[in-house]
DNA sequence: TTTTTCACCGATAGTACTATCGGTGAAATT
DNA sequence: AATTTCACCGATAGTACTATCGGTGAAAAA
């Protein structure tokens, strides 16, 4: 091997680091439950008190996983924002929704952990989930706007926002169906998500559906 | 009180129910960490101990919690087909959507268990939660496929499995948002996934969207 | 009335995890 | 070279939970 010897700190920071992999990948598989600082110790190949040596207790260990989480989500949507700036309009457009499916694919344990985290009242993970939810669906709402969805009145605003929310659950759906297997070809997911908004985009420009007025009771 | 003498099996029984619903609470108030024999038995009202005169042991519980909540998710099923039969085109359309919607709304705990369970390896849940989304996009698919989505190849009948995933995402979605409060109006809700769904129907049944013949990577 | 059944109880053995403590040896500092 | 620092170790106290066991009294059966 090259490079056996490491500074003191230098191997402290690895042996983190490989605490934080570890516990990302028990979180994956056995959930918050499974997480535990025997498992965590030991999957990273050292005594569980030593746990103690890098983290003030469990706790502080899935604080550093939201960090770490949050760090990559904000470098992925920084990244989004970039290439759909470069790239033209309807080509802008479908990036707009490969983007993410193309970051999900990459982590989706973390991706994973975030969906279940995102509805578990007892997680220290949940307030880090519902956060990425909000940012991402800001993010989608800019884009939207740009798009052409009208944000005059109060209701257009609240409208945007249930869209947006909206295609955040399509695109998360969508990722977990291409996960399992059940949708291969990224690009015809990508087409559906354009049909759902851009259909929804139209539904909406149009100022009453075709059922009634406005809606039937206020 | 009236009735305070009950038979044997009685007392049992609703010992029984006693304990269901105070699983149910807790797995709603803390998640499927927090539901131990200790506390389900305490809110009882029950010895720790005597919980093992109803269940075998702590699985059992949670397999009859997921009984119980298929039970329910499949009455509300047959009412919503039932009602969907019994009404007209334009407003069975709408009601296809506010009925799973408002089912959600009268048993919110279950939904956001359900909704938990969906994402947790390590949930005896999982399974009936997959299920009961797998039964929901199933009911749904025939729903478009009446509405006028096409059916014949290959292709069509994956496309329909992906639209009737999203609508059930979108669903739950604007459930939680509603639950949470930052979407009040329920009609506006249903007019947000008519919207939704009627664009995307209307998006697909074009033969091609407008940015490339079918899609560019086969 | 006598006997049996059984839902419930308290006590407890066994298990898994958290967090602390003193010791150790190699790296870092002097 | 002598000393200090500290990442890691094994041992262990303390905690929370699971599941079992024998006992109890009232309902049910005889």
């Amino acid at each position: 091997m090259a490079g056996t010897s490491l500074s003191r700190s230098e191997a402290k920071e690895l042996t983190r680091r490989r605490l934080i992999r570890a516990a990302f990948a028990i979180l994956d598989e056995e959930g918050e439950a499974g997480l535990t600082t025997v498992k965590v110790a030991k999957a990273a190949g050292i005594a569980q008190s030593s746990f103690y040596v890098h983290f003030k207790d469990r706790h502080e260990l899935l604080r550093a996983l939201g960090d770490q989480a949050g760090e990559r989500l904000r470098a992925t949507m920084r990244e989004a924002r970039l290439k759909a700036h470069v790239a033209g309009d309807a080509r802008g457009h479908r990036d707009a929704f490969r983007i993410p499916l193309e970051a999900i694919c990459r982590h989706p344990e973390l991706f994973r952990i975030g969906m279940r985290a995102r509805h578990d009242p007892c997680s220290p993970l949940q307030e880090f989930a519902i956060q990425t939810a909000a940012a991402y669906r800001a993010h989608l709402a800019a884009d939207l706007a740009a798009m052409g969805f009208p944000t005059e009145s109060e209701h257009d605003r609240r409208r945007l926002e249930m869209v947006a929310d909206g295609i955040n659950s399509l695109t998360n759906t969508m990722a977990v169906g291409h996960l399992e297997g059940r949708y291969p070809d990224l690009e015809e997911v990508v087409d559906v998500l354009v049909a759902f908004s851009k259909g929804c985009l139209r539904a909406l420009r149009a100022p009453a559906g075709r059922d009634g007025a406005d809606h039937p009771q206020g």
